[in-house]
DNA sequence: AAACGACTCAACCGCAACAGG
DNA sequence: ACCTGTTGCGGTTGAGTCGTT
C-alpha cells in the first residue's frame, strides 16, 4: 500500500486490537477523556497510530454503540438519509447515534445497495410510474423536515453561543458534540453505558477463555460467547473482576460524575442521559467546555423531539420500494 | 472433508478541514 | 496571511468467516 501511514514511526502496530490494548485504550480514556489522540500512543505506550487509536475509540469501544443487526427503522432511515445526503456517512450516523459511520457505511455497501438494486430491477417499472424524480412526494416531505432540522440547530446554536453569559445557574447546561447531532434521549436508552461496559467486559470474557487469538475480539464470536450476561452489572462485575484494581475506578468515575444533576434537567424527554454520557457526548472536543446556556436549544431539541417521532413514522410508512425509486 | 468463492466488517489510507501559533 | 499539527471523514482493503459444491 503506497506511501507509508501517518505514523510512520518504526514498531507502529497494525491490524486487529487486541484486548489488552482495548482495555489500555479504554482505561486512558477514562482518565484523560477522549481526544488529544496524539499524545495517546506516547501515554499509554500503545504502539498505534493516534488515527489508530481514534478509528477503535470512535467505532469500537465508545459508550452507547449498538452493534449488531440493523432494524428495519434503522435500515429505512438509512437508505432515506442517504438519498437526502449522499455518502454522507457522519451526517447520516448523526441521526442515529447508537450507530458508527463507519457501521453505516458498511451496513449501506454490503445489504442495502443490494437490497436497492434488487428492488429498482425488480419493480422497476412501476417505479419509474411513481416514484421516478428525485422531488417525489416522500423524498421531498422529507428534505423538507430535514432542511427544517439542520436549520433550527444552525440557529439555535449560533444564537446560544452568542450569548456569553452563561446563565446556567437556572438554566440546563450541556456539552454539544454536534451541530445537529440528535438528542441522545430519542433512542429510549437507558443503558448505553451499559452496553460499553458489556462491550469491554465481552472482550475481557473472550480473551480469557480464548486467550490472545487474532480475531478473537470479532463482535461475532464475542456476543454469541456472552450473551447471557445481559445485565449491565454483569457486565461490570466481570469486567472489574477480569481486572483487578484496574476497572473499578472506570465505572466509579462515571457514577461519581452523574451527580451532576445538570444533566437531568434534559430529561422532560431525555430522562436516560446516563452518565456516560455526559462524560462521553463530547468527546471529539472534550475540552471545549461549551457550556451553553440551553434554553433556546433545549426548546429546539423538545421540539424536535415531537417532530422527530412524526418523521419516524413518516420513515416507517414509507415503503421500500419507493426510496429505491430515489436513486 | 476439502476446496473454492462470496460475504462481512474492522482497520487502514489519503485528503480535507480545522485550530493554534 | 501563512504554516504546521491535529482531527474528521469517506473510500478502500484484506483477513476471517460462512456457504456452497
Amino acid at each position: 500500500m503506497g506511501r507509508p501511514p501517518c505514523c510512520d514511526k518504526i514498531g507502529v502496530k497494525k491490524g486487529p486490537w487486541t484486548p489488552e490494548e482495548d482495555i489500555i485504550l479504554v482505561s486512558y480514556i477514562q482518565e484523560h477523556g477522549p481526544g488529544n489522540w496524539r499524545s495517546v500512543p506516547t501515554n499509554t505506550g500503545l504502539l498505534r497510530c493516534s488515527k489508530s487509536c481514534r478509528l477503535r475509540w470512535t467505532n469500537y469501544l465508545r459508550p452507547g454503540i449498538k452493534r449488531g443487526n440493523f432494524t428495519e427503522q434503522e435500515e429505512k432511515m438509512i437508505i432515506h438519509l442517504q438519498a437526502l445526503l449522499g455518502n454522507r456517512w457522519a451526517a447520516i450516523a448523526s441521526y442515529l447515534p447508537q450507530r458508527t459511520d463507519n457501521d453505516i457505511k458498511n451496513y449501506w455497501n454490503t445489504h442495502l445497495k443490494k437490497k436497492l438494486k434488487k428492488l429498482q430491477t425488480g419493480v422497476d417499472g412501476q417505479n419509474h410510474d411513481g416514484v421516478s424524480s428525485p422531488q417525489s412526494v416522500s423524498k421531498g416531505q422529507w428534505e423538507r423536515r430535514l432542511q427544517t432540522d439542520i436549520k433550527k440547530a444552525k440557529q439555535a446554536l449560533s444564537e446560544a453561543l452568542s450569548l456569553d453569559k452563561p446563565n446556567s445557574t437556572d438554566s440546563v447546561v450541556f456539552k454539544l458534540s454536534h451541530p445537529y447531532s440528535r438528542p441522545v434521549q430519542s433512542q429510549s436508552q437507558s443503558s448505553t453505558y451499559a452496553s460499553s461496559a458489556e462491550n469491554i467486559s465481552r472482550l475481557l470474557q473472550n480473551w480469557m477463555k480464548n486467550p490472545p487469538k487474532p480475531a478473537a475480539h470479532r463482535a461475532n464470536s464475542v456476543e454469541t460467547m456472552t450473551q447471557n450476561s445481559s445485565s449491565s452489572t454483569d457486565g461490570a462485575a466481570s469486567f472489574s473482576e477480569a481486572t483487578p484494581g484496574g476497572f473499578d475506578s472506570f465505572f466509579s468515575f462515571n457514577s461519581s460524575n452523574s451527580d451532576n444533576g445538570s444533566h437531568e434537567s434534559v430529561s422532560v424527554s431525555n430522562a436516560n442521559l446516563t452518565p456516560e454520557n455526559s462524560m462521553f457526548q463530547d468527546e471529539s472536543k472534550p475540552d471545549l467546555g461549551d457550556q451553553v446556556p440551553l434554553l433556546m436549544i433545549e426548546k429546539w431539541l423538545l421540539d424536535d423531539g415531537s417532530a422527530q417521532a412524526h418523521d419516524e413514522e413518516d420513515l416507517i410508512s414509507m415503503s421500500l420500494e419507493d426510496s429505491a425509486g430515489l436513486f
